[in-house]
RNA sequence: GCUGCUGUAGCUCAGCUGGUAGAGCGCGUCCUUGGUAAGGACGAGGUCAUGGGUUCAAGUCCCAUCAGUAGCUCCA
């Protein structure tokens, strides 16, 4: 007698011991038996077809695209699916791992000759024959010694290896098989499961991509080869996935930064080296000026340090040699001038620098907080493959700043850097973004500085987030060697995610340098330093930016705000003087003055995304007024050049995210 | 750094199984002076990423290098 409780509590009882998944939606209802791909049972996804053994709470899995539970299940599954196919095709492949993962799943292999895309389709026509015959997954159990006996025989070393850490994690584990149809005629699997019930189960599915991985994510070990893809339970869901997809490319920063003229790459200066364009020169400026004023109002001073540092400078920071391998080679001065043996490094961070102004006099407490800030511009020999349009570069400028205050003032300082850090979002309005608590590692040795004081700068940095009311997760391991940090991330178009933001609480370089400040008690005391950067560095920001607004700034933003677009040439004259009434007004602007109709000029302004277009022509001059036109929206209507002018000022200088003209 | 893919005009791309390059947009000149998402004509513009090799002949095949790209690894 079993008694199983659904989901809204009503409970249905069996005269068995056992039952199955299948029985249960049976039970409910025939439709519902029809659609079921699996069962939760005491919050544990399962087969279908599995007994369930004692009294249980259960809720049954349909196909639907918004359930995770019901997407593993047919991403795993298609999994399995592709794997039986790339089997069939290459019978020489050696099987990994092949989990789903958000948004698909991959599957692991070693292959001696490679998968590339011209085999995807015929992948896909082996998995949709697989589809077709509507094979059951059937999950199998055998005792480990025997499970073992057959994998060894199988010679897979990497099920071995998978079978070997099961175990280890967990001494009574059994091992279970899925068959893709019968055991011991059909393709099958070591799987801990659970599985759709069958394979004419998956809807639609794609090969996407395949590229290396390493074996358990480690870089000295064999490099195997992952082949990607993607299920859903309909070809309508796939078609809409790829539509979307296709349109998140198209706001893609390294494809609007080439079309909007923002900013390009040259082969020639280097790789990952941004030149900044005029148009996107604009955006960069208006992010500065913004920050500056944010920092004049906060009580930073500016300061400005070089591009190089001695060697030895970064000795004491700590950061060489850890980092050796990933800075620009040293400039060796012994290569011009025998008697001169400096090294010079390219500055990988401003801290550093700015730590040596801290350290120029003698500090009193009453001197403190000093804040000391600077687009201070450094450089990082990133791995050729890691290299990204703007948002993974060798040189980049961070808007940085670092904080010198006592330990009593850490809270405070800490509390305002990150209500700064989230003013730069909302301005901007991100607000899909994750704060991450970048913690130590407790295991790890990369650390420096006394355990007591990471204790205490975690204590502190845990405290000012739960207060802030922001939402976060605690990362281990993602701390800098020097402390803590509260890291906010965001995602681009292709789903990966970027630092932008970051606050860093550090004890450990203000005692590797010495640093010092008198008391009240007119002893020397060491002060506590914050580094933080609200937009992280000015090229990946502005590289997320773009996306964030696919390419159509706010008008404080936007290179041209304004273009004026004349009916024909006969009212050029017209035209220009509404042009240098913007620009006496400090207004970006400029006039389409080409022999062409208005169509296409208000079409290259759209192009551009420029935020408005002033369309003028013979009823306009004779009002002095403006046809007023945005990006978006259509006609807007005449009404006079000085009130909109006004209007827009408004706009700008309130750094507006929306239109004022738009109701 | 590793694996796969890619590299043809300023941009987006075509160029079949090798036989010395095409389109659209953009640009220039001219015609047109047109009222809200492309008016028309003519024209200029290419060491086919670079360097080797195979071949009577290479944009096309092979190798290397450089760069881009997806993923892995890394990210002070």
């Amino acid at each position: 007698m079993l008694t199983i409780t659904l989901p809204d509590g009503a409970t249905r009882t069996f005269e068995s011991d056992s039952v199955t998944g299948n029985e249960v939606a049976a039970a409910i209802g025939k439709r519902l038996a029809a659609d079921a791909i699996g069962i939760m049972v005491d919050g544990q996804l399962q087969d279908l077809s599995r007994p369930i053994n004692a009294n249980a709470k259960v809720s049954i899995i349909t196909p639907k695209p918004e359930d995770n539970q019901a997407m593993f299940l047919l991403r795993h599954s298609t999994a399995h699916v592709m794997a039986e196919a790339i089997s069939d095709l290459f019978p020489q492949v050696k099987l990994a791992y092949g989990p789903p993962v958000e948004g698909g799943f991959y599957y692991d292999m070693e292959l001696a000759t490679p998968i590339t895309e011209g085999d995807f389709s015929r992948i896909e026509q082996r998995m949709a024959e697989i589809v077709r015959e509507n094979r059951p997954f059937t999950r199998y159990e055998l005792p480990q010694h025997q499970a073992m006996a057959a994998l060894e025989t199988q010679g897979n070393a990497y099920k071995l290896d998978n079978a070997r850490r099961a175990i280890a994690q967990d001494a009574s584990a059994v091992l279970s098989f899925y068959a893709t149809g019968q055991p011991g005629k059909n393709w099958e699997d070591l799987c801990r499961g659970p599985h759709l019930p069958s394979t004419g189960r998956i809807g639609a599915f794609k090969v996407t991509s395949v590229a290396g991985a390493y074996w358990h994510g480690d870089a000295t070990k064999q490099q195997l080869q992952r082949v990607y893809g993607i299920a859903f339970f309909s070809q309508a869901q796939l078609d809409a996935f790829v539509h979307q997809q296709d349109e998140a490319k198209k706001r893609d920063h390294r494809l609007l930064g080439k079309q909007l003229q923002l900013f390009t790459i040259s082969p020639l200066v280097g790789s990952g080296l941004i030149l900044w364009m005029p148009r996107g020169g604009v955006i960069r400026q208006e992010l500065e000026l913004f920050m500056r004023e944010e920092l004049a109002r906060r009580g930073y001073s500016a300061v400005y340090t070089p591009h190089i540092g001695h060697i030895d400078l970064y000795k004491t920071s700590g950061h060489y040699p850890y980092y050796k391998e990933s800075q620009f080679p040293t400039i060796k001065m012994a290569q011009r001038d025998s008697d001169d043996q400096s090294e010079y490094l390219l500055k990988p961070m401003n801290c550093p620098h700015h730590i040596q102004i801290y350290a120029a006099h003698p500090h009193s407490y009453r001197d403190l907080p000093i804040r000391l800030a600077e687009f201070g511009t450094v450089y990082r020999f990133e791995q050729s493959g890691e290299l990204s349009g703007m948002t993974r570069v060798r040189g980049f400028t961070q808007d940085d700043a670092h904080l010198f205050c006592t330990p009593e003032q850490v809270e405070q300082e800490l509390k305002s850097t990150l209500d700064m850090v989230l003013l730069v979002l909302q301005t901007l309005g991100f607000t899909d973004y994750q704060c991450r608590v970048s913690l130590r590692d407790p295991t790890s040795d990369k650390y420096a500085g006394d355990p007591a004081l990471w204790q205490t700068a975690e204590t502190t940095l845990r405290k000012i987030v739960s207060e802030s009311g922001i939402d976060s997760v605690e990362a281990p391991g993602e701390a800098a060697f020097y402390g803590p940090k509260l890291d906010f991330l965001v995602r681009d178009v292709i789903g990966r995610q970027w630092q932008l933001g970051t606050v860093q609480l550090d004890y450990v370089l203000p005692e590797r340098f010495g640093l010092e400040y008198i008391g009240s008690d007119n002893q020397p005391h060491r002060p506590v330093m914050i580094h933080r950067a609200p937009f992280g560095s000015m090229e990946r920001f502005t590289g997320i930016l773009i996306e964030h607004f696919a390419g159509a700034f706010p008008a404080w933003l936007a290179p041209v705000q304004v273009s004026v677009l004349t009916i024909s040439e006969k009212f050029l004259d017209y035209g220009r003087s509404v042009l240098s009434q913007l620009l006496a007004a400090g207004i970006r602007a400029d006039i389409d003055d080409a022999s062409d109709k208005i169509g296409a000029k208000i079409r290259r302004a759209r192009d551009l995304k420029t935020p408005y277009m002033l369309v003028v022509g013979g009823k306009e001059q004779e009002n002095a007024a403006v046809a007023v036109r945005t990006r978006k929206d259509r006609d807007l209507g005449t009404m006079p050049t000085d009130e909109f002018i006004r209007q827009l000022q408004m706009e700008i200088t309130t750094r507006k995210a929306d239109s004022v003209f738009t109701t």
